[in-house]
This record gives structure tokens, sequence and C-alpha cells, in this order.
RNA sequence: GGCGAGGUAGCUCAGUCGGUUAGAGCGCAGGAUUCAUAACCCUGAGGUCACGAGUUCAACUCUCGUCCUCGCUACCA
């Protein structure tokens, strides 16, 4: 069933150019794909390990507006720092690329113009909003306004992030561009979409039912929810109007550059082109040879993207091949809540690689063993301090500890020559050739934290070894004996090096270093007799240290900081809105009214439906209190009411005026009551 | 509500085609040991596989329904 493939290329998703590397993008796509490559080039395959930046789209260059610099500044920032970053951690890409980068604005547009030529692209002018004096056509996210569904002022174009809903520009309410605060003008505009219901049945045989069995559930999931949706594959366009990004390779298209999402993933083409031109060699068997395993690394947000739009791209272009695997792991959470880079909260890499100093392994190691490769996960210190603790240092270093130190107390650090062996030698040894190919099939299937408990065992191994043949004792009676015991164990132990490089590299180094050998391959890993003996043993301090509660408390206490000063910053009191004039005010019918019935909304989340009696008869109201309050509860209530407001159709019902809340800074609702019975109807002013 | 993913030991998670007594690590209890970073090694306790039906000789596994968690999506007048 598994094909043998000539060479692989393998892709990590982008990441985006606005703000630095957290342990969610390691443990999302980087750190797999790490292992997983480091893994195949210790087989002696062909890989392209190919990355870069992500560098256009529109929340750039709003970045670049509030900051007050171009861009270009805003992505030569990020794209250095994450690169670092991924350089300190180990992430061992072949070639690091972005966006931004010239031969990236040819592959892209060339690709563009390919399927523009073709006639794949529906033409489709659709009105949009246009500052005039700025001269440009408003991303959604320029446009700012008052929400239609919760009265917030500052709502964008595309979400109001208030109330969570979404919106598209045209909703809102007093729209202004974020450009110049003037009411933008709806103006036509021109743009080519791509018709993705036309591959719906390509799509659907391919992945639903050629990779049926060798796609993850997860990933498989969300494609159907795309591919079987009742309405089917929308249409997308894959143009913006704005000036940051790769212009439309077509005539009319001035002032449009191409989507972000149809440029991003050739990326990855365009990263490999820069590579093999460095390199010398020809890039298109990596991305055109049937022969060549193409697998990309991403989060489960990116699914739609890799699985449907772009082999939707590649496939019609005609000369590419499909990628064979799209392993996207789910979401790490971070003591509890979501990981956010706008709330901070988060583990930085930079600020990890600056306050735990050489511990890149015991990172990489933590987000490895829980990965959210199934569903999402969360990320505590506490766990980052027992898995260091009981794992790394009590098994793995434990056990080369003993190793090194036992070798260098009875054989001044020599390795020593192996005798004779026992019954037991042969059964540890036997296991021992076990173990590569048991940890290889779980990486070739994209178990990695499966993978990296089989090297934990393999480390148990050896410790169970010492513990049985306590050389310890040995040595006072049989020196030979001791000998090969301990020539075994050091045989353990460079194995255990060659099976651990691709999870934990910097550690394996130093195993490597110490035993004077070149870097080993996968393919000597299985062998009971990689050491020569005679050979001495190099200084190694140890490879990995305790984590006192001390260092972890810091980390836990640095998180509450950023919750508290979250909530301070959060308290925004609303600033005042427009003075308004008496008579606007006097517009405003506000009652006391009295709830007679409350019912929960069916299939609504949010709404209740309720009676009320307003003095003036009794009117129906939805109001969008289901989360903050029992029905029950309601009913009796006394509370505040706009009954003078247009009446408005939800989910086939009107509902006849607004009941007033007040909301404190954490969302909550709370009613507004007179502070003793009034009767109902009583105005408001 | 719709769609998707989950619910298995105190915690974090495996469990492949339906097949004996449901597994691992951590944590906990006991034992053994002293080469090793109070580390290792051995033994043990612990489970109504979310709940309820159904199919089957046999269900953690397949089907249907219900409940809960997460993500996307709709409804806060």
């Amino acid at each position: 069933m598994s094909k043998n493939f000539k060479r692989y290329t393998v892709t990590s998703a982008l990441p985006y150019a606005n703000g630095p590397l957290h342990i969610g993008h390691l443990a999302g796509c980087y750190i797999p794909s790490d292992i997983y490559v480091r893994y195949l080039r210790s087989m002696g395959r062909d890989v392209a390990y190919i990355c870069g930046s992500d560098e256009h789209g529109v929340a750039i260059t709003i970045k670049a507006r509030k900051e007050g610099v171009t861009p270009q500044e805003i992505v030569d920032r990020y794209h250095e720092m994450m690169k670092g970053s991924f350089k300190e951690f180990g992430i061992s890409f072949d070639h690091y690329s972005r966006t931004s980068a010239p031969i990236h604005h040819v592959t892209a547009s060339g690709l563009f113009r390919d399927l523009y030529d073709k006639g794949e692209f529906v033409e489709q002018v659709t009105e949009q909003y246009f500052d005039e004096e700025a001269g440009q056509f408003l991303a959604d996210r320029y446009i700012e306004g008052t929400c239609p569904k919760c009265g917030n002022e500052r709502a964008y174009g595309d979400q109001c992030e208030k109330c969570g809903s979404s919106l598209s520009p045209t909703e809102l309410i007093n729209p202004k561009s974020k450009l110049s605060g003037n009411t933008p003008v709806l103006k036509e505009t021109k743009h080519w979409f791509l018709d993705l219901a036309k591959y719906g049945d390509f799509l659907k045989q391919w992945i639903l039912f050629d990779h049926a069995n060798d796609w993850k559930n997860n990933v498989l999931g969300q494609c159907r929810s795309w591919l079987e949706a009742g309405d089917g594959l929308q249409a997308r366009s894959m143009t913006r109007d704005m000036d940051w990004g790769i212009k439309v390779p077509v005539e009319g298209a001035d002032g449009k550059v191409l989507y972000v999402w149809f440029d991003a993933p050739i990326g990855y083409i365009s990263s490999t082109k820069e590579w093999a031109a460095e390199k010398g060699i020809d890039w298109e068997p990596y991305w055109k040879d049937q022969e060549t395993k193409l697998v990309h690394f991403i989060g489960k947000d990116n699914i739609v993207f890799h699985c449907i739009i772009f082999p939707a791209i590649l496939k019609t272009h005609g000369d590419f091949i499909l990628p064979d695997n799209v392993p996207a792991n789910e979401f790490l959470n971070l003591e509890g809540d979501k990981i956010s880079t706008s709330r901070n909260w988060a583990v930085w890499l930079h600020e990890y690689l600056e306050e735990f100093p050489d511990k890149q392994d015991v990172l990489r190691y933590v987000l490895t063993a829980n990965a959210p490769e199934t569903k999402d996960n969360d990320f505590t210190w506490k766990d980052f301090q027992t898995r260091n603790n009981s794992e790394l240092v009590a098994i793995y270093g434990n056990f080369v500890n003993r190793a090194v130190v036992l070798t260098h107390k009875y054989y001044q650090g020599v390795i020593p020559q192996r005798g004779k062996l026992t019954g037991y030698d042969e059964e540890v040894i036997a296991v021992l050739e076990e173990f590569p190919n048991k940890i290889a099939a779980s990486i070739e299937r994209y178990r990695f934290r499966e993978a990296l408990s089989f090297v934990m065992e393999f480390a148990r191994l050896g410790n169970k070894y010492l513990a049985d043949t306590e050389p310890w004792k040995v040595i006072k009676t049989d020196e030979v004996r001791t000998a090969t015991i301990l020539n075994i164990a050091l045989n353990i132990a460079a194995n255990l090096a060659i099976v651990s490089e691709p999870f934990l590299p910097f550690t394996a180094a130093k195993l490597f270093k110490m035993f004077g050998l070149e870097k080993m391959t996968w393919n000597q890993a299985g062998n009971s007799q990689l050491l020569s003996a005679g050979h001495t043993l190099e200084e190694m301090g140890l490879l990995f240290e305790k984590i006192e509660d001390e260092t972890v408390e810091k980390q836990v206490q640095k998180l509450m900081d950023t919750k508290t000063q979250n909530e301070a910053e959060n308290v925004p009191v609303t600033p005042m809105k427009e003075i308004i004039s008496y008579d606007d005010f006097a517009k405003l019918d506000m009652r006391v009214v009295t709830v007679l019935e409350a019912e929960p909304m069916p299939k609504s989340k949010k709404l209740l439906k309720l009676k009320v009696d307003t003095g003036l008869g009794h009117r129906t109201v939805l109001s969008g209190v289901a989360e903050h309050f029992d029905p029950a509860f309601l009913i009796g209530k006394q509370v505040t009411m706009l009954i003078n407001l247009a009446p408005r159709k939800m989910m086939g019902i009107d509902s006849e005026g607004m009941i007033l809340m007040a909301e404190d800074k954490d969302g909550k609702l709370k009613l507004l009551q007179p502070h003793e019975g009034t009767a109902s109807g009583s105005t408001i002013s």
C-alpha cells in the first residue's frame, strides 16, 4: 500500500508576519514537521523542507498604520524574528523564504495568469466601499461603524469584536473609513472568483474516497463539512482591492492584489525554487514528479486552504502533484485558555529562549509528548516541570549518566571490550534491534507522540538493563563481565541518541560528541555494536537538569500578571457618544414593563422569547439573554424597555421592542429595575 | 440550531478489522536497591469505556437517540 517515493517535499504552514512565534506555533506544525524531516534525512531520503513568512494581507497593513511605519518594516521585523526563533529551536528548514521575495511575486502571479488564461476565473462586479479622499477601495477591516446587532460603534467591516457577529461592510450603520475618517461611498469593482463548486466532484473523490484511510480524522471531517455542505462549495474571490501584496497580472486590475490565501500556499513553491537555485539543482521534480511525496504540516485553521483551495489550483494548473497527506494538528491551549497574540496569552519563543537557556529540547519534548494530535490539548507549566523532572531527567538523563559514570569509575572513561554474552544480554539486544522500526512506523504514520513514547520506553530499557545486571556488584568479582555490561549499556545509549535525534536534536548532538561519533543515521540504529572499544568518552555534563517549583511558579505568576493586566486594560469604559439634543432624547420612549412569560427560543442559543406588559398592551420581545438568565427567573420581573423601536424579525418572529440591560466589563448582563414596584407602562425620562 | 471534533483510571492520553481479563505515562501505596540528578527497578490499588436503546454468539469499537466540552456558523432591536 505504501508507495516508495523517490523524494519528499515537506512544508510547514507559512507563519503570518505580524507577531512573534509562540508555543502554539511550534506544537501545531513546526515540531511535527521537523521530526518527520529529521527522520527522513536520517533514513537517507531526498527531502526539501520548505517554509517562509507569509507577509501579505490586510492585518499587516493595519498594524503598520497603527505603528506609523510601512508594511515592509513590519514584515522585515517579524520575518527576522521568526526565522531566528526557528533556528534556535532547531527547526531544520532547508529553506526559509518570504512572500515579499521577488521570486514569489513572479511565481504567484504566473500561476494566477495561467488560470486566468485557461478561463478558470469568473469575473464579477460588486459594490464595495471606496474612500474618495484616499482614492482607494477599503478592505473590510478598514471600515468601522456601528454594529447593527449590538450597537458597538467600533465594529469592523467584517466583524464586530464586541458581540462577535460577522458582518459585511454594507451592514454597518454610519460607516467610516479608517484611512481618512470620511464616509466611504459604494462603488463598483471587479474581482476574479474561483468557482470551487467545479472541483467538488474531483475533491470528493480524491479526499473522501482515495484518502479515506490515511488522512487524519479531524482533517477528513473538516473537508467533509465543506464538500458535503448543503449548498456545496462557494465561489471565492481570489483578488482584493489593496495596494499591499502581489499585483493582479491582468489588464484593468489596477489597485488590486491577489488574495492572501491565493498567494500564501504558492509560497511553498517559490521557496522551493529559491532553494533549488541556491543549490544549483532543478526545483521541478519536487513539485511535479509523481514519485515525490508532498506533505503539508498545518494547524486545523488552515485545513480548507490546503485541502480544498490550493489543491484545486494545483489540479487546474495540471503540472503539479497533490499532497499525499495533510497532517493537521488541533490547537494547543495555555493553562486552560486559548492562546492569543493580542491578549498576550502565550509563551513566546524569544522569551523562553532567554529564560530557559539551552533547554530547547525540553520544550520540544513537552510539546511533542502532549501534542494536540487528535484534539485540543492544554500546556501547563506544572506538566512541563513534571515531564522534565520525571521523564527527561529521571529516565533519559539518568540512564545515560549512570552508564557514563560507571564507565569513568571502572574504566577511566574508556569504552570497555565486550566479552561473552549471556542469554539476558541477547534478549535485551533483540529488543534493541526492534525499537528503531517501531519508532519509524509511528513517525511514518504521523503519530509523533506515540513515537516519542517508544523512545522513552527505550531509555527505560537501558535503566532496567543496569538494574538487572548490577555492574556495581559484579565489578567486585568479575571484571570481564562488568566490561560486557557497560559496553552494552553504552551501546544502548548510542542507539538512543540516533532514535531521539529527530525529537531531541541538541541532546543527540551532545551524545554523538561524547561518543566521538559522526552524526549517525537511522540505518545504523538497532546495531548493538555501534561503539568501538578503546575510545575515550569525551566529557559531557548532565543532559537535563531538574526544574524547581520556584521556576515554574514564576512563569505561572507571569501569566497571572498578564491576566490581571488584560482585565485592567479591557475596562476601557466605552467612550462617550456624540452630544445629542433634548429632542433626540425625547424620541426614545422607554418604559417600565413587566415580564409575563419567558421561554427559550427553539433552535437558538442566545435568544429568549418574552411576553411583556407595557401598560399599553402585551408585546412579544426577543432578547439575546438566554446565556445570562434562566427564563423562570425573568417571569414577574420589572425591567426597562425601549418600546418605540421599529419591530425587527428574528428567526421568523417579530420582536417589538428592546429590553435594556447594563453590561459590565466581563460581558455579564444585569437587569435595570425600578427600586420598588412600579406600574407597568411608567415612563422613563 | 446546523456542521465538524471529542467524552476511556485522580491527571494527560493510547486503544488499528467487532474477539480472552480495556492499556501506557504521571501521580498514589508498598517492596527492593545504592552505580545514578532523593534518581532507577519490581509489585499493587483504580474503570458502569458520558448516558439510554438497538444490531450481533460477542460492542470501548457498528447503528439510532440523549447529555456535556471545544472549533466554525446563525440568531443579541
